[in-house]
DNA sequence: TTGAAAGCGCTAACAC
DNA sequence: GTGTTAGCGCTTTCAA
């Protein structure tokens, strides 16, 4: 393999310009002390030369990498990757990732670790000695794994916890599941629906808890019961049958059900068939998070769209303003999520008891 | 912002074992010139330490950044990622890529260039003068490009060509169109279809070509006419119906119709059901790439499965082993294409002119 | 406000 | 088979 081709340095352009090497770089950080006249005549020269600085060698003497890493939890990446199912959580934090990192001339890598494993400590000290990534996103249910966040923590890297309340000293960012299922809700009793089930997600995520509690909420403000409405599941397709179908014969008079995920709801969808009963008209059914899955579904699902790439977009742009030292937000950052209506929902055909 | 924790480096490991850091190199590298008892010793120092290289000091000094650039249509994979439709190319690329890359201690780094524009150099050099890369895996429609191919091989770097007989010096693989467009045709002729119709690609893409020539030679070795029955698309959900529509229009008889991508398929479905005709009954579809959407249709489409993933994964093979100055293959890797059966294909009902 | 020198962690080239 | 030296491209520190 031939050598590779010389590439322009910041030493041809200090020679182009006829300066040192250091104002070159002061230039190119945008630091102060080079004075107008002198920030642009360098200016010239890198634009004239097509220069562009090696991040290799940034990283090698400054304290930036330029890299952001995303860490998302293997088995179930791997898992849907393969079932092909149409989930494009991956593919949306990383278009809404790496385009925001493109704005401020960063990259986005990923990686898979394992959660239930004691790997992911020296994984993830593999990655980070590899890599040295200025931050890193944190994604359910690694959000709030200790042994992760104090590990980032001791290294001083920045790190975003997506689905988080932020314990653990990160960047806690939330994707609204609270209020989405509050409104989700509200919108099936503005329907005319009072008999509404809810289908959790499982307990691992804390995000399940928050969806759980949005309903009961909405539940609550109505005067509305909820006693036997509420079905554990565990995001699998399996569950949501199960839960469902506990739902349904428990609850004759139901005519509304939210689940906490769109395979749950599928499932919930599929069994409604099975049994006869028409959707929407005498079952309304709401899912959570919006993949495209649902958007084939027969009616087209109603769904919550849970906004990943909106979120990782985000928590990329809280990551570099921390980096740089600017005052982060206090609390949970919330990105909303929407409610996306389409055929699974409607008024119901009887009035339930 | 604290100073990065001091991290274990290559001097640590050299004086925990009592050696020189080239040993230590020499070690990390796999490379001869070290006594097994030497290279053991140094080994468990590695080990104790829990030491790690950094990749951007190996490829300060050394040739290997253990990076490979990912590069897709800017375009065309944001809007495939704005409508959320299930497209999962980015996805099952990034996943192929990525553990195929974890493997070997590399990361894939996704990047998007405009294809029609002459930003495209400017781009890319920054992309390379930045990352320096150790290969590139490009995508159509820039597998083909010669500004793309011709910077590439002046900069030395290997890169990849999927979707490309290899004009431009690269290593070119092809995901088995033209067999899988003949054995998806053979398979309707098998069935019983004599009247096949075929929905063309876009010309800017290669690959459309071959499914075609793929479709044509199944027709001609089972001595069918194929007059009439192409029909122009462009991958889009409109050009298939209009395609549909001049198909059926031209040749009531078609009792099979094959698309070139998943979109066109659909497009043809809901024609299909507009004009009253059952499908598989009256008329019998396959698409091309198998994306989750497909599978979510009624009924469930049958489909030659694009692979992606095992594509992408082979590519990043071929990189490394050519920066290894391996022999490579003499022509273009083809990753066979698999024909899923669905729903969409059945005997024809009516026997055909 | 600018420049010079030192060094980041590693490998290539060469000496022993 | 092993060690020494030099230097990759950049930023930090310190001097001017």
């Amino acid at each position: 393999m031939a050598r590779r081709r010389k590439a322009v340095t910041i030493k041809h352009v200090a020679a182009d310009a006829g300066v040192s090497l250091q104002t070159v770089s002061r230039v190119i950080n945008n630091e102060a002390n080079v004075r107008p006249q002198m920030r642009e005549r360098v200016q010239q020269s890198i634009d004239r030369l097509g220069y562009i600085p090696s991040i290799a060698a940034q990283r090698m003497s400054g304290s930036r990498s330029y890299l952001i890493l995303a860490l998302n939890d293997r088995e179930r990446t791997i898992e849907d990757w393969r079932a092909r199912q149409g989930s494009d959580w991956v593919d949306q934090m990383l278009l809404g990732g790496m385009l925001k990192c493109a704005e401020y001339g960063y990259r986005l890598i990923f990686e898979l670790v394992d959660t239930h494993n004691d790997h992911v400590e020296r994984e993830l000290k593999a990655a980070i000695a590899a890599l040295q990534p200025d931050g890193v996103i944190l994604t359910p249910p690694h959000s709030d794994n200790r042994l992760i966040t104090s590990l980032l923590s001791a290294h001083n890297i920045p790190f975003a916890q997506i689905g988080s309340e932020g314990a653990g000293g990160g960047i806690p960012l939330i994707m609204g599941d609270h209020d989405a299922a509050r409104l989700a809700t509200q919108h099936l009793i503005d329907l005319g629906h009072s008999r509404i089930g809810f289908i959790t997600g499982s307990s691992e995520y804390l995000l399940s808890d928050w969806r759980t509690a949005g309903w009961q909420a909405a539940m609550d403000a109505a005067g509305l019961p909820v006693d036997g409405l509420s079905e554990q599941g565990d995001f699998t397709y399996q569950s949501g049958t199960a839960a469902a179908e506990h739902l349904l014969d428990r609850n004759p008079c139901v005519t509304a059900i939210l689940a906490s995920n769109d395979q749950m709801a599928l499932a919930t969808l599929e069994l409604a068939r099975q049994r006869g009963l028409r959707v929407p008209e005498d079952l309304s059914i709401i899912s959570f998070d919006n993949t495209p899955a649902v958007l084939h579904a027969q009616p087209p699902m109603t769904a919550i769209d849970q906004p990943v790439a909106a979120t990782t977009s985000r928590a990329v742009e809280l990551i570099i303003a921390s980096k740089r030292g600017e005052q982060l937000p206090d609390g949970p950052t919330i990105v909303p999520a929407q409610l996306i209506e389409r055929g699974s929902t409607a008024r119901p055909a009887k009035v339930s008891a």
